[in-house]
DNA sequence: AAAAAAT
């Protein structure tokens, strides 16, 4: 904010400076080697002044024949022309828009432990795997990808980077699982953008000109689970293809499609898509999968699990996606239960595994507690935590998970009776009013958020310091998702869970991962282990399934009923009503 | 039992 200030007063002091309209800015020349963005204090308005002996001053008033005239703004993307990338010049405003300001508070910065990442062990297993890199630097990272990451201020690669990139670059498929917020997205965007660059397009089929809309053929297509993180996705990604020949697009419900089809006809060459409307373009013929080379599944272990399983099927073996030895595939995650891993196998050829740190662990960057909180006293406990947690001019986020729909709705409105500023995310609300939600989340102008598991994977917001489980989850793997909106890119976080018992489902998985994480267990929950253990609770998720590195575990199949038994079904009377209690009459939004 | 994902 500094550097902004001084080039205001620096340009009000320059007569020659003059207003360039946005679409002849990008005709400047750029340095060959980019300062940091905006921080252009030794030359002011390098990108919009327009000295008298410019290029654009001595242009030839008319341009050239072979160029055809310019139709529309320029889009920030360049070319690939005869075997030679060809970036578009540079462009101050989108610069900005992609990777804001130095010290942007709204960004995610790294933070103090940002360098313990690298004392965690990785491993990495399959045929021929290549050396890890240490830095970003040119070989093997294509230079214009180097200097869009310089852009976006990232300085070292995390762990999964630095192996991710060598091996997909050398082809491999990869099945990788690392910590939240260890930077898996780049993990995957830099490796495939970098090979673009250097490769160039895959031929596309002419395009056929009598057609008033055009068929497109994504080179990349990355899946993700909800929409809003196949949205965050495709923001980072606009920012690593900024200037190239790769052109991102994003599709997801929700949102009109009219929008989402005119934006792939603007080009469409790395696809951020959430499975269901990716399904209606392919059907209604405007997107073709014939010449994806890279497939990518963010959050893998959910794309894969019973829920999503058909439709990813659909998508990847019943189109017209080339088959598993015909592209690259590469599945992401920080939890992967076994079976899940075993039915990945279908989408693999000769993968590589790689895990940072333990297969669904937690970041020791994340503070866990776990209080005992009857359901009728948890709305007055989540009082006390936010007036001890939510200090008036920090910038602190906080979010709240809940296991449904109607208690996000509910819960929020009992903040918003408390003068607190709080907002609900869940999928009960229209696209807008979740779009809304995460966004007044993330300005802070609602410091608070109630979410239910839409929120609870991938998403990355800055200075969420402390996640509350309202309700815990009934899986652990989600548990490891949801703690991991805070203490993300080696800044701390703190996570309180609310434990009762109607939570002893999980309480061995949960256990298994404060002990890991090396964080204090309660009494009562050691208590509640053996309790739960009496009925067979089989603790870490779906029957162990956590994989320790690529060695198997051995034993422990995990194949039985997934759910023997629930919480209700063998809690005792007095908590099987407890919801009643739950809800005084003055809390309840009467419908 | 719940949540998410197409209209």
């Amino acid at each position: 904010m500094e550097s902004k200030m001084s080039n205001n007063s620096a340009g009000a002091t320059q007569p020659a400076r003059k207003y360039v309209p946005p679409h002849l800015r990008a005709q400047e020349r750029s340095p060959s080697v980019p300062p940091a963005v905006g921080a252009s204090s030794p030359m002011p308005g390098a990108f919009t002044r327009t000295p008298s002996n410019s290029s654009f001053a001595g242009r030839p008033s008319k341009p050239p024949s072979s160029l055809p005239p310019r139709t529309r703004r320029p889009d920030g993307y360049g070319k690939w022309l005869d075997g030679i990338h060809i970036p578009a010049p540079r462009n101050e405003r989108l610069e900005l828009d992609l990777f804001g300001e130095p010290g942007d508070p709204f960004k995610q910065s790294t933070g103090i432990n940002f360098d313990k990442y690298a004392d965690i062990p990785v491993e990495a297993k399959g045929h021929n795997v290549p050396e890890p890199i240490i830095e970003f630097t040119n070989p093997p990272i294509d230079p214009h990808l180097l200097e869009n990451i310089k852009f976006a201020r990232y300085t070292t690669p995390t762990p999964v980077q630095k192996y991710s990139v060598p091996i997909i670059g050398q082809g491999c498929d990869l099945m990788a699982c690392a910590q939240t917020g260890s930077g898996k997205t780049g993990g995957f965007l830099f490796p495939i953008l970098s090979e673009c660059f250097k490769n160039g397009p895959v031929q596309t089929p002419p395009a056929n000109p009598s057609k008033y809309s055009t068929k497109v053929y994504p080179t990349a297509l990355i899946l993700a689970p909800t929409r809003e993180l196949v949205n965050q996705i495709h923001e980072e990604a606009k920012k690593f293809a900024y200037r190239s020949w790769v052109k991102p697009a994003v599709v997801y419900g929700g949102a009109p499609s009219g929008e989402q089809m005119r934006q792939l006809d603007r080009g469409c060459d790395l696809l951020s898509a959430a499975p269901g409307r990716l399904c209606d373009f392919i059907d209604r013929g405007k997107i073709s999968l014939a010449n994806v080379k890279y497939l990518v599944l963010d959050e893998a272990d959910r794309m894969l699990d019973m829920g999503f399983e058909p439709q990813i099927r659909r998508i990847v073996q019943g189109c017209d996606m080339p088959s598993v030895e015909d592209r690259q595939t590469l599945l992401f995650s920080a939890t992967f239960p076994r079976e899940i891993q075993l039915l990945a196998g279908d989408f693999l050829k000769n993968e590589i595994f790689l895990s940072v740190g333990r297969v669904g662990s937690t970041s020791e960057n994340i503070t866990q507690t776990v209080e005992w909180a009857e359901d009728f006293e948890k709305k007055s406990v989540l009082l006390d935590i936010l007036e001890g947690h939510m200090e008036p001019e920090s910038n602190n986020r906080t979010l709240i998970f809940v296991e449904t729909k109607r208690m996000a709705d509910i819960l929020c409105d009992f903040l918003l009776q408390n003068n607190l500023r709080a907002t609900a995310i869940h999928g009960d609300r229209d696209q807008r009013e979740r779009e809304y939600a995460l966004n007044t989340f993330k300005m802070g102008y609602n410091p608070l958020m109630v979410a239910t598991a839409v929120a609870a994977r991938g998403l990355d917001i800055p200075h969420v310091s402390l996640v509350v489980n309202y309700d815990l989850p009934s899986d652990i793997d989600d548990y490891v998702h949801r703690i991991g909106r805070t203490g993300r890119a080696g800044n701390t976080g703190h996570a309180i869970s609310f434990f009762n018992q109607n939570n002893l489902n999980i309480v061995r998985g949960l256990v298994e991962i404060l002990r890991e994480a090396k964080q204090e267990i309660p009494i009562f929950l050691e208590q509640s282990l053996q309790q739960a253990s009496v009925f067979g609770g089989r603790g870490r998720g779906r029957g162990g399934s956590r994989g320790r590195g690529m060695s198997s575990r051995g034993g422990g199949s995990g194949f039985g009923s997934p759910f023997r038994r629930t919480a209700s079904s063998w809690d005792s009377p007095s908590n099987s009503t407890s919801f009643s209690h739950d809800s005084p009459a003055y809390w309840i939004q009467k419908s």
